[in-house]
DNA sequence: GTAGGACCTAACATTAATGTCAGGTTCAAG
DNA sequence: CTTGAACCTGACATTAATGTTAGGTCCTAC
């Protein structure tokens, strides 16, 4: 597929799928004119780098990273040597960390537009009063 | 406390602290001389803060998210306003769909960390050989 | 072959929190 | 008083993904 229907099938745009060509993210083959032209397994593959990219990996620890993967195509073609595990593990718990920040982040959230649908002070209520 | 004990406490920068307060984020006192004066709450809701920042809200919504939070004082001192409700839910929502994310890359990184530790192709062994 | 949409490269702009530096002031201790 | 650490303001720099624009080429349908 070109680069329309990916961005389309994927939500990304096209700017930064062709800047994750240019991180190696992502590889493409062309037309004789010159124009990109991705296989199916690349959605799920964009898919993916957005997620780490949410995670707050930077493309470069992505581009390490995506050879390690297990893809639709079978067995990752590369295993993470000891500096890349190091790395990935540190991620790991920073992720981790992260997770529990947007936790308690939604929980204020919650609280705030719970107090604001019970502008009252008695203490909530779980049931319907009939 | 000045800024600095402050600082070293919530692991924030003086920079970052000092950008808060242009922000309205964080209120502070001031000595006679001029310097910063921060009562112990403001820890809490430095920590706070930087939940709001981690969960990707952008510091306009966090100084109007601040006033309705419930804090060590007591019960808030505003309720939000239909607009900041819908606002709000609009961010909890992607706050939900983050944390998915996460999760997802969070397993993307345990199984190429656990696939360069078991680098054979046999089925993951969960207990010892022996 | 031509029209128009889709695509190409390249360059510059933006955002938002944070880092850093410079030049000056305050504070606490001797 | 003086000294040195801590603090002040203000300005500029950085980062990293993404937006935007310009000027040109490709592709499909007629």
């Amino acid at each position: 597929m070109r680069i329309g229907e990916l961005a389309r099938r994927t939500g990304v745009s096209e700017r930064s799928l062709r800047y994750y060509e240019q991180q190696g993210l992502l590889a493409a083959d062309r037309t004789p004119g010159g124009q990109r032209d991705y296989p199916d397994a690349a959605v799920d593959r964009v898919i993916r780098i957005q997620e780490l990219f949410a995670a707050g990996l930077h493309s470069r620890k992505i581009a390490e990273l995506l050879p390690c993967m297990r893809d639709a195509d079978g067995g990752p073609s590369e295993i993470a040597d000891a500096k890349l595990v190091a790395e990935l593990t540190a991620e790991r718990d920073r992720i981790d960390r992260m997770i529990g920040d947007l936790i308690s982040s939604r929980e204020v959230l919650d609280d705030v537009i719970t107090a604001a649908s019970q502008p009252d002070d008695r203490p909530v209520n779980l049931g319907r009063p009939g």
